[in-house]
DNA sequence: GTATCACCTGGAGTTAACTCAAAGTCAAGG
DNA sequence: CCTTGACTTTGAGTTAACTCCAGGTGATAC
């Protein structure tokens, strides 16, 4: 499959895929004869693993590591491991943050409605 | 209260709260005679909020508009309202992506588990 | 066969959000 | 009195993660 598609497909501009690709994050895109990326089914599941990872805010640097055991073979499970573990706490606490802050949005919102009910109200009654 | 102490409460450097005043995300940061920022109960209250929202990852233009709107008043409250909806609705997606990660991450994790404990018991047969 | 278009590379530019540095002021301690 | 240290300002530097550009190549449509 060729860039546009993939980036069509996944919806990372090409110029991200690239940039992927030079930094170490996706290192064995095949190629044609003459060139042109021609993304690999594994190629794909790599692009989705990490626009789903990058979504959710994991540092590039950690995906080129674990990128990087990857291509080390089967010795390097238990390093992957961890770092999925390490990320996986951090997630978790990120998530929990904002959803505090989520709940204070939904307060404040809730203030805001009342506030708001309460001015109508008011104009209503001064118009009687 | 001066600005090394609202620093160490809040975990925000002294130049992030001077940035964030410089900014008009803070404008009215009172001062002493000489100069000196002196923290008011009010100001530290918005550096609370700020915070907590910048740690959700709401943009600081956003935020800086809706400190504009309290600066004008009443009349405003709907307007603020409504950048608390959109911004609400945005972390409210945003927090249900990072928990599809996080259940990727989870799956990942056991994965590997799996196969940890696979080559421990494949060892211990080699070991017989 | 030539024009167009997607692709290529290397390098430079951009954006958000800080973060640091230089040069100066002021209050308190010795 | 003078040094120290926290404060001030303005402006520049940094980092992460793209994003764009110039100049070039190769395949396809007319």
């Amino acid at each position: 499959m060729k860039i546009a598609e993939v980036s069509e497909r996944y919806g990372l501009s090409s110029d991200t895929l690239r940039y992927y690709e030079r930094i170490g994050l996706l290192p064995t895109v095949t190629r044609t004869e003459s060139g042109i990326r021609d993304y690999s089914e594994l190629d794909l599941q790599r692009v989705d693993f990490i626009k789903c990872m990058r979504s959710a805010g994991l540092p590039i640097e950690v995906l080129i590591d674990y990128m990087e055991l990857i291509e080390q073979g089967d010795s390097t499970i238990e390093a992957r491991q961890q770092i999925l573990l390490e990320q996986r706490d951090l997630l978790t606490s990120r998530i929990a943050e904002m959803q505090k802050t989520l709940d204070l949005l939904n307060h404040k919102i809730e203030i805001y409605e009342k506030n708001i009910l309460g001015k109508e109200k008011e104009m209503a009654h001064e118009q009687e």
